[in-house]
DNA sequence: TTCAATCATGAATATTTCTCATGCGAATAC
DNA sequence: GTATTCGCATGAGAAATATTCATGATTGAA
């Protein structure tokens, strides 16, 4: 029996493209998967995708399956929102704080889709950069704030969105470029192109560079475009989420280089004042959100809690 | 997590009025149907039909999931017979013998929604009245049956449909109304009316009066309302599926009385030659068939092998 | 009141689903 | 050519979940 677990299953693998990080998706092992594959192919008697052929390719009947299956969770979720909606009366706001340039990329879909779910609730971008976007939620001047930074702070709840892999971006000639992957150390040899922001809201900052103790000279630039133009003339190196600088790279205009063994990836949530935590349209953010993403973005992973 | 077990449950309670008939309709017990919707409700966070309330009467929330329910259903029946399809070929021919002159009232909606699906399956009806329809499936002058004697032939496969129940039909004022059921003893007391067509084919006949020896006299009709006519003009009672005189019986025209303590259900069946029991479009006419008398009969009842 | 029907509930059981441990094969690096 | 990595499959055992069974409560009808 087809259940709604294996459709999230096959959309998590259309999008994942490969059944361990698809299996990372639906928060199963890669053996879960493989299993419950079998069983719906067993079911529906013929196979549902070509194993080993990269990229991954769905079989005739995989892609049938795949398009009832997009439109069946799409129903699914439109009749939950629908009924949080008559639980909870709905109507309210969402002033959206944002610190992290990157995420417009991601920030603006998601809205757009958002506001299609729930036309009733008032969105707005807080205009102006913040060093600490999540103050603004104490001082009622947002809502809801974009973060990398969970940690606990007093009337603040934390839902978690993505994680999405920083990349090393590289001029292609650069001589770093030649290793697989750089280490902490490696940003002690090169200017360090970012945004104009404090060191304290770049993770790569706060999470590798300080703790490791490593010096490194830091220039900035406004727009990405203009940093990874600085970055193709070598006048540096950049760490950015491999999703805002996809285009780039498959145009071989610069070369991104896991950081750290494990590639390093950066974190964000939603801040929200615990009083807004439990509203049902704030949750149904933090999931667009999160499904829109998925859906679209390549380098990106699930967060947990 | 809603899952599309939940989604047959919630469609099947809606179609049969009551958790124990629902139960039934979806081959699992009253109590596993309670715990289902419990869960169920427990997932959503809120009640989904109002309990002791005769009709039963879905919640708000209820209406929606059900809404969603029905059009996830039909894209998940729509995706396995496209994959069916896809599988096998498709194209055939399908030529229909029908008995049972009641029978005729299902048939041609299902038919109809079977068209839409397969339209490349050739349907027909055999036309003439037919002492023996499987006979026919033999001399290959049909390809499915409809029969409500499910002996083995060789060569034969038989689908089960639903069984349906035939309640005894009286005039308003006739003594035996006085009961709550009849016994087949009562048959003899009375004219007996029916279609015209040998004692066989009747089922009440085969199965209760025949073996009972009970002696009964018999006069035929052509017509559905020409029997009714005899009836409530007092010249005998009549037995009927409930679903072919329902609006009569609302209407207070005739009486309907059940056959025993139990009720007497008659079974349906879709007989077929052997070689096409495993074809795509056979297996989905007789589930077409149940799903839209299920979704439209009342009086019927699963049938199981 | 008694009977029959409907639904809820807790405990026991059955079934399903998942994880763990492991193996295999292909691609890539050394 | 051998090691390494990656992706997937598989069997067995563990965990989670679904179902049944037995029973009780409630309601409406006779």
């Amino acid at each position: 029996m087809i259940e709604i677990r294996h459709l999230k299953t096959l959309v998590a693998l259309s999008e994942a493209g490969s059944l361990t990080q698809a299996a990372e998706r639906v928060f199963l092992t890669q053996s879960a998967l493989s299993h419950q594959l079998k069983a719906l192919e067993d079911d529906i008697g013929g196979a549902l995708f070509v194993r080993k052929s990269a990229p991954l390719r769905f079989s005739p009947a995989g892609e049938r399956l795949l398009i009832a299956a997009r439109r069946v969770l799409e129903e699914m979720e439109a009749a939950q929102r629908d009924i949080a909606r008559l639980a909870a009366g709905a109507a309210g706001r969402l002033r959206i704080a944002v610190e992290c340039h990157s995420c417009f990329d991601w920030l603006m879909p998601a809205m757009d889709t958002f506001r299609g779910h729930w036309p009733e609730v008032e969105m707005d971008l807080v205009s102006g950069f913040h060093a600490d976007p999540v103050a603004l939620l104490k001082r009622d001047e947002a809502d809801l704030a974009i973060t990398s930074d969970p940690r606990a702070r007093r009337g603040v709840a934390y839902l978690p969105l993505f994680q999405t892999e920083m990349q090393a971006i590289l001029a292609r000639d650069h001589p770093l470029a030649a290793k697989a992957y750089l280490t902490a150390r490696d940003f002690s040899r090169d200017v360090l192109i970012t945004y104009p922001a404090p060191e304290e809201m770049f993770d790569l900052i706060r999470l590798v560079l300080k703790p490791a103790g490593i010096a490194f000279t830091r220039r900035t630039a406004e727009l990405t475009v203009a940093i990874l133009q600085l970055v193709a003339s070598r006048r540096g190196i950049a760490a950015l989420p491999v999703f805002g600088v996809e285009s780039y790279l498959a145009r071989g205009y610069v070369v991104g280089r896991p950081i750290g063994r494990q590639g390093f990836y950066s974190s964000l949530y939603a801040a929200v004042p615990e009083a807004l935590a439990d509203a049902a349209y704030v949750a149904d953010f933090a999931a667009t959100v999160r499904r829109t993403c998925f859906a679209h973005l390549s380098g990106i992973r699930p967060l947990v809690a």
